[in-house]
RNA sequence: GCCCGGGUGGCGAAAUUGGUAGACGCUAGAGACUUAAAAUCUCUCGGCCGCAAGGUCAUGUGGGUUCGAUUCCCACCCCGGGCACCA
């Protein structure tokens, strides 16, 4: 054997995997399948980094593994070639975006290459090959029959830079374009959309099922979805300065009335006002010129709408700015609980596009109505109170409940800075000063009183109410009973030390005033289950709504009632009705860009729109001289009248074509179910062989919890609702790809120069070394740093192993009982990284056995094409050309998983430590299963063990096997 | 503000989920080989005390449970991500 040669081994064995067809999946096979997808790249000009193939060497990996064991393999790759960038690239370099496309599919393949994987190219697919996308208007079309796919005029997200609407899910937090960063503006715009929202539900619902999903996609769909569950409830109006519209009734009979949706019907009764969204249909129609006698206040209204729309989206949902309004006069609202007349206000805080775009403000137990509320001077009415059950002593079941008034007095000290309590060395704890409210008192003449008789003190300051009350419920060990107590807490600031003599026995037995600082005036070193609130509000001023749940006050015949039943009581109460509500949005699905997929649509004057029929699929992308965006909302395909213009294939009279074109997410919402069937003429996949393939089994990649992997979810749903596809979620097992940063830790781009081109150090350290490093470099799912001083330790071990096998081989010996072991505990180690995708530690433990086996090279032949296998799916090269240097013909990769031998992979002697108190002082070997009493013998001998041991008690021996031994002394 | 992750040597990280913390790799230092350098090989490498044996502190901070805690519980701090005027 020569010296190690990467480029010299790695070249020829690419060729001959090529020409072998090695990887080629088998079309009818007996073997169990296994259908491993990477997300498939988007082929920009920039080319892959160091980045991009961590996942692909992953599934690599893992494919080669799996293939091994016997498994029928699909491992494919493809491109997502349609939108935005490819077509920007192409504008900006003045090629058609087919060409560009082309060109940097060349290039990624030849970047990809080098690296040796195991793709089977004969099943390349492209979104932007008539062929595939003939299929993603097929599916658009049965979206379209089914009543999922419709068009809306809503004003939508229009990027003024890429002159396009953008989807939700394109949009960032902070209002700009995901793809340049241009602010968003919001046009009204004809638009086909998706009802993703029909799938809501299920898809939150089918989250569960995901177990092998990362916990964190999953919280993120989660929160995209956004379902929150409340009631819908209806307030009349009535008309104030023209009674002549509370006659008017709508379609089902009912008067003029407002829905809105609320999470908390259980303050119905504390509404004090209503707001409407500036957007919302019944302010539009109160504007309207048809109808300029509704409200008094018109122009003001209008003005007020007016300004709002201009503002831009993200000045609007800013919590932080200040709320604004507008009182519509002339009109209010009638609370369904109460029949109170409540003020309708226009505010641009509610937002037209949540719930029914209208809400219920309940200022006392809502924080932004309560800020509205204070500047606009509007009623604050409490109808939830506080509720907290003692810890100590929780209220019993079976004893009857009697409430009570109390009053909790707060005492502070200016001078020293404390607060007042009462230690009990009775009872043993610390309290706020506590008593009850006498017949005729009021609270404050209470708590004076309570503060004389408990701790002497005369001379203090009433300063304020620390809000309303807190109810808290305990059992009243001393009465048998148990108490719900309503308390109030006052504030006093002290005045002087002035004092009165109090009696020490009777109710004071064993109480001591003492005054403590403000870390000790807190839960938990005090008994009082109330005191979180007093501090809050100490801290606060009061100035807050409590926004939790709690019981019902100041709500009729529901006082008393807890937060959450009251909901559902009070909804049915008022005639509302339980339902919920999502934050996602349906899916806005056409783009005014070339570069897409034409949507398969033609709009006839008589029949309205209609499908092209399937036969005519698919709808080509026509040529065109200019597809550089219009700007107007229209695409570049509008100007080609003679594919614009053609006949209405129901009545045959004159009609357009549809000429947006759909989002880039389209193709690649279903491209996984076209590698298993790529050149089906008659289908989009072949229903047996769908049937076979599918699901996918691993699916692995970057972050794209809330589009791709939603998208995907919601269109594969569809896809089994029409019977199209046999499993319910395509993806079962997700595996979360970490990003690969720069050494500074910098995101690679293009605007840095950081990028690391993979081709430069495969041609430097070799594809094996790389891969292996890349591998190596830290958990699969965790962001990693590049570092190139990194790939000379992959390198050292990939020599290593030349260096080892040829060693080895020229010794032909025996394999050593330590390296044996080993070996089969590698073995296992490998296949459960492999498999659980702990490729970094499979990797660690494939170095301690070639470390071992180049102690002495005691290894056989036969052992040694065991390591050469398992090392294989991480450095083919190598591997491959070593077993051929062992006599091997036929290809490493289609060889057979080695297996482990179970007694081999279990050690006879066990190195324990020994622990004295806790810290380990001695280690020990023993046998795996040695009794406690001969341990017990061997320790005790130990002059290590001895000199902490002796002359001392021994309270406690613990021996677990092959764990620890522990002695207490 | 709410919800997910995460915090371990100079660095990337391990640790059989309660049992000897720091495997494996990088960097650094010392040495061998060499005319020299690179490569390679050997040794050292968490902090502090010590020539050493050894001791002691140490897995973000502070408490707790336990014979024993990186792992479990409570409180808090910091970093990354998602959502956020969502009623």
């Amino acid at each position: 054997m020569n010296n190690y040669d990467h480029k010299k081994i790695e070249s020829k064995w690419q060729e001959t995997w090529n020409k072998n067809q090695t990887y080629k999946t088998a079309e009818n096979s007996d073997k169990p399948k296994q259908l491993i997808l990477d997300m498939f790249p988007y082929p920009s000009g920039i080319g892959l980094h160091v980045g991009h193939p961590r996942g692909f060497i992953a599934t690599d990996v893992y494919s080669r593994m799996k293939r091994m064991m016997g498994f029928n393999v699909l491992h494919p790759m493809g491109w997502d070639a349609f939108g935005l960038p490819a077509e920007n690239f192409a504008i900006k370099n003045k090629v058609h975006p087919r060409v560009a496309v082309e060109k940097n599919i060349q290039a990624f393949k030849d970047q990809l290459s080098v690296i040796g994987f195991d793709y089977d190219w004969s099943r390349e697919i492209n979104t932007t090959d008539p062929g595939f996308y003939k299929w993603t208007q097929w599916m658009f079309i049965q979206m379209f029959n089914k009543g999922l796919a419709y068009e809306s005029n809503e004003p939508v997200n229009w990027c003024p830079v890429d002159k396009t609407v953008l989807a939700n899910e394109d949009v960032e937090a902070d209002g700009t374009c995901e793809r340049c960063g241009a602010k968003v503006e919001k046009r009204p715009m004809r638009q086909w959309v998706l009802k993703i929202t029909d799938y809501a539900d299920r898809m939150l619902a089918d989250l569960d099922k995901l177990s092998k999903w990362p916990e964190g996609v999953k919280e993120a769909q989660r929160n995209w979805i956004g379902r929150s569950e409340g009631s819908e409830i209806y307030f009349n109006l009535k008309f104030t300065t023209h009674p002549d519209w509370n006659e008017r009734r709508d379609a089902d009979g009912n008067p003029a009335r407002l829905p809105v949706f609320t999470t908390r019907a259980d303050t119905l009764f504390g509404v004090t006002y209503i707001v409407l969204a500036p957007e919302h249909p019944w302010v539009t129609l109160a504007l309207d010129e048809n109808h300029k006698d509704v409200i008094d206040n018109e122009d003001e209204v209008r003005a007020y709408v007016k300004q709002s729309s201009e503002k831009s989206d993200i000045d609007r949902t800013n919590a932080k700015k200040e709320k604004t309004g507008v009182r519509i006069e002339g009109v209010v609202a009638i609370n369904p609980a109460n029949a109170q007349e409540i003020p309708v206000y226009v505010a641009d805080y509610v937002l037209a596009n949540y719930g029914t775009g209208a809400v219920m403000a309940v200022p006392a137990h809502d924080e932004r109505d309560f800020e509205f509320a204070k500047k606009y001077d509007l009623p604050i009415h409490e109808v939830v109170r506080p509720s907290v059950v003692d810890h100590v002593n929780p209220p019993r079941t079976d004893k009857a409940t009697k409430v009570r008034r109390n009053v909790h007095a707060i005492v502070y000290d200016p001078k020293t800075e404390k607060y007042l309590i009462i230690r009990n060395s009775k009872f043993g704890w610390d309290t706020v000063v506590i008593g009850g409210v006498e017949e005729g008192e009021d609270l404050i003449e209470a708590a004076t009183r309570e503060l004389q008789e408990e701790t002497g003190y005369a001379d203090l300051e009433f300063k304020r109410f620390l809000g309303n009350p807190v109810q808290a419920s305990y059992f009243a060990k001393h009465k048998d009973e148990n108490r719900n107590a309503i308390a109030s807490a006052l504030y006093f600031e002290l005045r002087s030390d002035a004092k009165i003599k109090i009696p020490t026995d009777g109710e004071n037995e064993g109480n001591e005033n003492v005054w403590v600082s403000k870390s000790e005036f807190v839960p938990g070193k005090m008994v009082n289950s109330e005191l979180p609130y007093w501090l809050a509000r100490l801290a606060k001023n009061n100035d807050e709504a409590y926004v939790e749940s709690g019981i019902l006050v100041n709500s009729g015949e529901f006082d008393g009632m807890d937060s959450s039943e009251a909901r559902k009581k009070i909804t049915e109460f008022v005639g509302g009705k339980l339902m919920a509500t999502y934050r996602l949005k349906d899916w806005v699905f056409s783009r005014q860009r070339y570069w897409g997929e034409p949507i398969p649509m033609i709009h006839c004057e008589k029949c309205g729109v209609v499908p092209v029929p399937e036969s005519e699929l698919p709808v080509m992308l026509p040529e065109v001289s200019h597809y550089e965006p219009t700007g107007t909302g229209e695409s570049p395909l509008a100007a080609i009248e003679s594919w614009v213009n053609i006949p209405c294939p129901k009545c045959g009279g004159a009609a357009k074509r549809e000429t947006n074109t759909m989002p880039q997410w389209a193709g690649s919402s279903w491209y996984y179910l076209r590698y298993i069937d790529p050149h089906n003429q008659d289908a989009f996949v072949d229903k047996d062989k769908e049937k076979h393939w599918m699901p996918v089994d691993i699916y692995s990649g970057a972050d794209h919890a809330t589009r791709h992997l939603i998208y995907a979810r919601f269109w594969h749903k569809f896809l089994f609702d029409i019977g199209a596809v046999s499993t319910e979620e395509p993806f079962p097992r997700l595996e979360f790809l970490g990003y690969i940063l720069d050494k500074n830790g910098k995101k690679f781009s293009k605007r840095d120069g950081n990028g690391i081109d993979p081709t430069d150090v495969v041609n430097q350290f070799g594809a094996d070394a790389f891969r292996l490093y890349e591998m190596f470099i830290g958990p699969f799912e965790q962001t990693a740093r590049w570092d190139m001083n990194g790939m000379v330790g992959t390198l050292r071990f990939v020599e290593k192993v030349w260096k080892i096998s040829e060693k080895a081989k020229n010794a032909n010996g025996a394999t050593r009982e330590g390296i044996q072991k080993l070996l089969h505990k590698t073995i296992k180690k490998v296949s459960d990284d492999i498999e659980g995708f702990k490729f970094n530690t499979a990797v660690s433990s494939l170095m301690i056995l070639a470390n071992e086996i180049d102690s002495d090279y005691q290894i056989s032949v036969l052992d040694l094409k065991a390591f050469l296998k398992i090392l294989a799916p991480f450095a083919p090269h190598v591997a491959e050309e070593i077993w051929h240097e062992l006599g091997e013909t036929d290809s490493i990769h289609l060889s057979d998983w080695p297996k482990y031998d179970s007694n081999l992979v279990i050690d006879d002697t066990v190195k324990l430590g020994i622990q004295v108190n806790g810290k380990v002082r001695a280690e020990i070997e023993l046998a795996k299963d040695e009794s406690e009493e001969s341990v017990r013998e061997k320790v005790f001998a130990m002059d290590e063990i001895k000199k902490w041991t002796d002359g001392k008690d021994v309270k406690k021996f613990i021996y677990v096997a092959g764990k620890i031994i522990s002695i207490v002394i």
